[in-house]
DNA sequence: TATGAATGAGTGTTCATTCAT
DNA sequence: TATGAATGAACACTCATTCAT
């Protein structure tokens, strides 16, 4: 019951903490801003994170898991790489279009941080391009992938090309339907901009 | 002569700041720490920029100006879009591999800015997308990529994967070596990860 | 009781500033000095003042207020104008030479601000000089005053005599007795240079 | 003829620091403003002014001296010390009224400076207060001023009152003709409010 | 657990003055 | 005389964090 409610509020302060920073950007995002959205004084905040950036971290981590999960169960089960790999875009793109706010934390305000920062994110991130890496592994295993595929390479490739189209959107306001892209991209990572 | 010292002391700054920004990052970077670095005083930066964000919006905007004169020089005069599209890549990273300091300021740090700074930094960044708009364009005309093509989303995958890349590249301390890496990269944004 | 601390920290620090003022002139009195006086910490000015001027415009309204009841008390119920424009100039010489402090502020340190601050401050004193034209008012209804009597010159020429011995006494450190001053000073508002 | 220039520039300095300081106000005028309206380069001022504090005394000993030149010629050669004394209030007021620049800043932004700078400006006072006293002394020996004045007293008065009206004129941004006040100012400062 | 008053370290920018030319 | 580029000291204010209650 004491733990439920600690998860309640602890739960509640990263929520706060998404619609603070989307709406005040990273540098006008205080603590009291946040403590305040959450509806709990400033104090508080420090019974459940160790400082502001484990905020963020957590934030971060928190919902990097319900994205992967959700993903996760989404994939499994289909045949191909190819379909899982448009599955991915396509759903990395509807959770993002589903919560403008957290797409503007993710894509734009979580970057303006120290590299410090960036590295314990990046590990975070570790858990998603394990996704990339196994549809690609599996690709490569039944035939669907090119046999001599650098994994990191197109890792970097599958995961920059997602990114870079959600940043843009993002940077538009999002002005455009993201999803829809979903098939085009899919199309350009399988077989590149080459005529083949 | 008056006109020579004034740009050799604005340039003296820039340089100075690429070096302290690499150095501290950005919100460790204070405006006395770039003056120390370039010999000057405090108050001789107001001189020659407007404010602290002016130093970083023209850093940006001089050094990818001799990126993109350089990359036109090396680009022009070639034949196919296909090999334009490997030295563009190639050459980049090359820049990036030359200059340690300059590629942690654009990666890194240049990156933990409000969205205002960083819409007027893509603004500066339109040239760069312009020589790999010219490329895609070319090679869909002369046959060599997909006449389907999406040049906007075929941009983005490119300047994506490269900057996937280059950002990975950093955040390891350059540890490998970046140059190498380009024909693998050229190829998967070529023909992709299927098995054609 | 919250109500009551919060009361005493904010005259704890219009009274340091008070001090502090006249101790240094406005111009070399830092937010800093005026915190370490009151004994609380710079940040805490800002928890009972919206800036630095607002201390100035707080500090003037609070003291401007005893100053105004003070004179009201001392006033109400004598019988004609002239014996309370006697109490006026005579209680406003002895208030100020009760604080030498206050005085140096009011009477000089106050005044070095600009146009718009001045503007407040004299809003502030309109509540003095109502009492002066109360005074008149009085006077000429019972016929005490000339009844063809300029309220707004008479009072400019009341005010002006008291503010301009007040500073004088002010800027000659203090160095005669000012409220002795009051019937000769007294004497002249009434009846003038001339030989009556 | 370098005399004659060196004059020349020197009183287009205090020229320009007169309608620069009335334009952006005392904390607004910088010495590069001053330099710029007066045409010249910022060190050429330092070749006739000490320092900033400086310009501001010669320029009220400047303007004083004129003051007092051309109030001493009026009054020269009249009768009586009440008629000296109404065209010395009269023409107080014209001056001013006649230069609005330089009645704002001696009514206003010379004030906002500090103890040490309003002593010396005092001293240069000192001409203009003794044209008062010796109205004063005259009305007494004549027998038109009351044998018994208390001179310094008598003249803080009328310095006071004109200076009252003439800041409260400068205030309400000129809006009302102040050389037509002059009549009742003086009738006050004769008679005094009480009923003779 | 929860509060919120108090803390105090940290920094971009201005501008009077100088001095080499 | 005249210039104007260069100097560098100085300061109000914010906000993450603490701790007495």
């Amino acid at each position: 019951m004491l733990k439920n409610n600690q998860k309640t509020k602890y739960k509640q302060i990263i929520d706060a903490a998404v619609i603070t920073i989307a709406e005040n950007g990273y540098h006008q995002c205080q603590v009291s801003k946040i403590a305040r959205q959450a509806g709990v004084a400033d104090g508080t905040i420090y019974l459940y994170f160790k400082n502001k950036e484990d905020i963020l971290i957590s934030l971060f981590r928190e919902k990097m898991q319900h994205f992967i999960q959700r993903l996760s169960e989404i994939i499994a089960g289909k045949n191909t790489a190819t379909e899982k790999l448009l599955l991915l875009v396509e759903n990395h793109f509807r959770i993002l279009s589903e919560n403008h706010a957290l797409a503007i934390v993710t894509q734009l305000e979580l970057r303006q941080t120290n590299k410090e920062l960036r590295l314990k994110i990046n590990d975070i991130l570790k858990g998603y391009l394990k996704l990339i890496d196994d549809i690609l592994i599996e690709g490569i295993e039944n035939g669907e992938f090119d046999a001599k595929l650098d994994i990191r390479l197109a890792r970097q490739m599958i995961f920059g090309t997602i990114d870079e189209t959600a940043t843009s959107w993002v940077m538009t306001d999002h002005k455009f339907d993201l999803v829809s892209l979903a098939p085009k991209i899919h199309q350009l990572l399988i077989h590149g901009c080459g005529n083949n």
